[in-house]
RNA sequence: GGCAGGGUAGCUCAGUUGGUGAGAGCGCGGGAUUCAUAACCCCGAGGUCGGCAGUUCAAAUCUGCCUCCUGCUACCA
């Protein structure tokens, strides 16, 4: 029988559009998803959005459009937008579907008919930020912390769940269950927070403040709080308590969710589905947040990366594989747009990119456009092909373990093993000799067929391009089956189609080549000097804007042992900063009111936190440094040529 | 303040129950090579494993104290 894995993203608050976070999370769950089929389960994956609230209710009266027509736009943004990533969800659930909405009021309704939720008074200070009651000692100068406002007085009847009857149960299970929050970090974070006692959950909001939501069944004065609506999603789309799909994967549920809203789904869900009567979640998935150079992400900060963008600049597959690869499943990572273009560069386009094009390349010059038969085979192949084997299951391992990133780690590992591989069997040496025919073949072989292995593990992250890698090596578009991830079952004879970069190379932003590689490229090799050496036409010479510049103060950049950085007076009625790479040779008084070459036009950039606007001009003799210096009757702002 | 998790090569991080001279990728330096996307392959430099003290024949790995960062939570364990 198939293994059963139903995974679940958290259903987006429509309150705010589409950032990285959520494609993250979608990402990854559509990842696992991809994987968890093709190791052959019968896998169901569930996103959607949540649309109930006041936040919602706000921003509607904000547009001026009436809450419904709110949600619905921006749930369509997500709708439209994961098929954009390479998204493949089985269903797509909102709040505001009537089957939720009935689900909802059902589960109310039981809970409430068993005694468990009963009317309270409350008087308190409440937020509507973060729509809640706040609790005195929360405040920081009377402002929610959050929010920076302070909280209003309301009094007012609600409705409350009776949670705290479950804390000693939750400890237990906690406790019992190592796996049931994973990385365990999150567990303990669980764990610590129940040792204080458990509040019962407030989970109503009355009309009279808040008409937006799903209407309590026993009270028609009263709407459901937002969370309490939006977490039984999960068991709603799959028709609870009766639909078959409920029956089928509900006992395998997974739910993969961002550490913000690990409060919801590991107190009061558990919570929830004990007191509905429902098997509680098999596994909560928990994963880190993107920080943006350290810092963390926020709108507030204006550092949003906005996942269509990079979609465009990376191409999808490669910004799934990025996003896969470059953070620790459950730890927070950074991101920048270097560290994207870096991880792209070496993983995809030179490891593995490379290989696929190298073998494709030699076996269709050497054996007709065909992939070549397979000779003998030696020790050599043995070993790679057991690396092979073993790697196969290494990769399956650290996906059920929940570590995307080290099985992608584990697959370039294998690329690499094969590049090492051809390097040591030297084919192009071998098509030299008519009687290494056989062996050529067989090393030709061997690469194609390990990468076809490559590729088959690499599809559910990239199946775009995994797909378009199938093609390049004539296995047709369909995927690979798990169980053909195994030597030997690359046809020989099949025609190679001539092979186009599956991932050019891309240019790194604003870095230029380094000074130490063009040195190395233009060295002059003996007598023949100016034969590769590029020759630039007049215009391009004038293309650049050189002029004298005034130092007039010159600093050293803090920790850095290199930089210095000066105010250059351009005849511009404005001092220029410009950042130079002279402390091992030059101190700033000594480069303080000098006249010097600067180069006007040059792209501005940030070293070390400082902004540099052109390059001071230094003669550079094998890293010594000297400064080149205008004379003292020429003024600031004279065009040098 | 409490609790948890971190502080390991320039950068991002691995390092199982303490045990051969502390690792990977990127970057850097050198070499080799030319099939390939100036790719690949080999070699190398670089670390007081946050600090101090202790346990031990032996500690990045255990204990205590200190320090810095992050998260959760707050005057209460």
């Amino acid at each position: 029988m198939n293994e059963i894995f139903y995974i679940t993203t958290p259903i987006y608050y429509v309150n705010s559009h589409p950032h990285i976070g959520h494609a993250y999370t979608t990402i990854a769950t559509d990842v696992l998803t991809r994987f968890r089929k093709l190791f052959g389960a019968d896998t169901y994956f569930l996103t959607g959005t949540d649309e109930h609230g006041q936040k919602i209710a706000e921003s509607a009266a904000k547009s001026g459009i009436e809450p419904q027509e709110f949600v619905d736009r921006i749930s369509q943004e997500f709708r439209v937008m994961w098929p954009h990533l390479h998204i493949e969800n089985d269903q797509f659930i909102r709040t505001t579907d009537p089957e939720h909405k009935a689900c909802v009021q059902q589960i109310l309704q039981k809970i409430y008919d068993q005694g468990e939720i009963y009317l309270k008074e409350y008087e308190g200070l409440y937020c509507v930020g973060c729509e809640r009651f706040m609790d005195e000692s929360e405040l920081v100068d009377g402002n929610c912390p959050d929010h920076q406002n302070p909280p209003e007085l309301h009094k007012e009847q609600n409705y409350f769940f009776g949670m705290s009857a479950y804390q000693d149960w939750l400890v237990a299970e906690l406790e019992q269950n190592e796996n049931w929050v994973y990385p365990a970090r999150y567990r303990n974070e669980l764990t610590q927070f129940l040792k204080a006692p458990l509040q019962d959950l407030c989970i109503s909001r009355p009309k009279s403040r808040l008409e937006w939501g799903i209407e309590l069944p026993f009270d028609k004065n009263f709407v459901t709080y937002v969370w309490f609506d939006a977490l039984l999603n999960y068991a709603s789309a799959l028709g609870w308590p009766d639909g078959e799909k409920y029956k089928k994967y509900w006992p395998h549920v997974h739910h993969t969710i961002g550490k913000d809203i690990l409060k919801t789904h590991g107190i009061y869900w558990p919570c929830m589905l004990k007191a509905a009567g429902m098997p509680v979640f098999k596994k909560l998935v928990v994963h880190g947040h993107w920080v943006v150079g350290g810092s963390k992400m926020s709108k507030s900060l204006g550092n949003v990366v906005d996942p269509l963008a990079m979609k465009d600049q990376l191409g999808v597959d490669a910004l799934r594989y990025f996003l896969m690869r470059d953070m620790s499943f459950g730890e927070d990572a950074n991101f920048t747009e270097e560290l994207a273009i870096t991880r792209y560069n070496g993983d995809l386009a030179n490891n593995l990119g490379n290989l696929l094009n190298r073998s494709i390349s030699m076996s269709r010059n050497n054996f007709e456009g065909c992939v070549p038969p397979l000779g003998e085979i030696g020790e050599l192949e043995k070993d790679l092909r057991n690396s092979f084997s073993k790697g196969v299951e290494t990769c399956r391992e650290y996906i059920l373990a929940f570590q995307p990133h080290r099985a992608l780690e584990h697959v370039v590992w294998l690329s690499s093993l094969v590049n090492k591989y051809i390097d040591n069997c030297k084919p192009w040496s071998l098509a030299k000799q008519k009687e290494d025919r056989e062996r050529l073949g067989t090393v030709l072989y061997t690469a194609l067929d390990m990468t076809r292995i490559l590729v088959g593990l690499l599809d559910p992250v990239m199946p775009e391009k995994m797909r378009e890698a199938r093609i390049s090596l004539g296995l047709g578009t369909e995927g690979i089956p798990f169980e053909k991830l195994t030597h030997g079952l690359l046809e020989s004879g099949t025609e190679l189609p001539k092979p186009t970069p599956l991932f050019p190379k891309m240019q790194v932003p604003g870095a230029e080549k380094t000074p130490a590689k063009i040195q190395q490229k233009e060295k002059p090799t003996s007598a023949a000097s100016d034969e590769g050496k590029e020759w630039f036409a007049l215009e391009d010479f004038q293309k650049m804007e050189l002029k004298v510049g005034h130092i007039r103060t010159c600093r050293k950049v803090e920790k850095s042992a290199k930089l210095l950085c000066s105010e250059v007076d351009l005849g511009e009625g404005r001092l220029r900063s410009i950042v130079s790479g002279a402390a091992e040779f030059y101190t700033p008084e000594e480069l303080t009111n000098r006249r010097v070459l600067v180069v006007a036009n040059l792209k501005t950039v940030k070293l070390m936190g400082e902004k540099s606007e052109g390059m001071i001009l230094f003669s550079d003799d094998k890293g010594k440094l000297i400064l080149i210096e205008a004379p003292d009757e020429v003024n600031p702002g004279v065009t040098v040529r």
